[in-house]
DNA sequence: CCGGCCACTGAGCAAGCGCTTAGAATGGCC
DNA sequence: GGCCATTCTAAGCGCTTGCTCAGTGGCCGG
């Protein structure tokens, strides 16, 4: 029994349609960004007549902002395991960066449409996003500033450093690709070890 | 005796207007994207007509390529000078980032188009700039293995140190604003730290 | 075999798009 | 003053856009 790739990704979103739709809608947004993407496109690349689109989304940014809201509740939620599951600092962020870095590889696709296209989401939509957004820095944020006062890491600020952490990661998704040498978890790793290094472990 | 800021910025376009016309659109790239902005919304912006766009370029995508060559070619001559000033990879390493970092600050409006818009290129002008940040990324990537032999840094593989700090660099432009708490300089220099922490030197 | 329901289509509308054209101002040079 | 080159505008053309709506086919309970 063979499951679909959309199926796989949004397993909570009816019917297949509407599926088949998100990932024409992250296809195209992902190469062409959402502005220079019509509705055509998406519903020819589905399949489908350009009405169909609205059958299951009321808009062109609705179909967007569920690619995205979907987008970050993932990466959200890998941050929140890495936090509930491991206690100590420094195990926390390599777990925590691994994965990060292994999903913007693994989704580059998605990711670059999460990344990049946020200003293409209305205002409401918008805050919800970044609502999620802020979390994630939080939580980053917080590990590190706990690594800090134990004496784990080294850092000069650890908000300029959660930011910097977070960059590597997302900026992943922007030069990724399937033919790149390595496979996500790889990358994961080596990438965990840089963060590590970089966050001033004695022991990379 | 007062200078505007576009004369600043592109000394060698002429005249005026023109440079006019590229700070408008460099403004409305930025915030809404090349596809979302029209060439009314540049002109207005300038305060000139629609038609006007079209004596100093000849299409919309000329005025974006014309930001977007400008703005390579000039993160590209600070790497240059950089490797040129400075032998000693550390050092090196220590300056480039520095400089890099603080023009995504400094001028992180223009950042965010060159770093962020480049999908909207045509083809033709898409490869001019893709060869520039082939350059980049070779320059900074050709400091790091050399520094890797010399034993001055400690990284499992220097295309993807490389990367990691280029990755770094540009995405200042995404997040950094006028009312960020630290000065561009500051804010390089602090980057450079964490950059050579995370390549391994022994004496961030 | 029927009747309502749901997913989908074909055709098309109003608005907005990049860009063109004809012509009006302006300023320098004889 | 007369002439040209340069720079800008008003108007608008042809096309594409996001989205709508009346209608169609297939499925399902009865």
């Amino acid at each position: 029994m063979t499951m679909s790739l959309s199926a796989d990704l949004w397993p909570d979103v009816q019917p297949e349609t509407a599926r088949r739709l998100m990932l024409a809608g992250v296809e195209s947004f992902a190469r062409r960004g959402y502005h220079a993407t019509t509705t055509r496109d998406i519903a020819s690349a589905a399949g489908m007549s350009p009405a169909a689109l609205y059958v299951h989304f009321p808009s062109k940014a609705a179909l967007l902002f569920a690619i995205s809201r979907s987008g970050h509740e993932q990466t959200l939620a890998l941050v929140r395991n890495a936090v509930a599951k491991v206690q100590e600092p420094v195990e926390c962020i390599r777990l925590m960066v691994a994965d990060f870095v292994a999903w913007h590889a693994r989704r580059h696709t998605i990711a670059r449409v999460v990344q990049y296209e946020l200003n293409a989401l209305p205002e409401q939509e918008l805050e919800v996003v970044t609502e999620l957004r802020r979390e994630i820095e939080r939580l980053v944020r917080e590990v590190i500033t706990e690594g800090s006062a134990t004496g784990a890491f080294t850092v000069a600020d650890p908000r300029t450093a959660a930011r910097a952490v977070l960059s590597l990661g997302v900026d992943v998704a922007r030069w990724y690709s399937e033919r790149s040498r390595q496979t996500p978890e790889a990358l994961g790793k080596e990438y965990s070890e840089l963060v590590l290094s970089m966050l001033g472990t004695r022991a990379g």
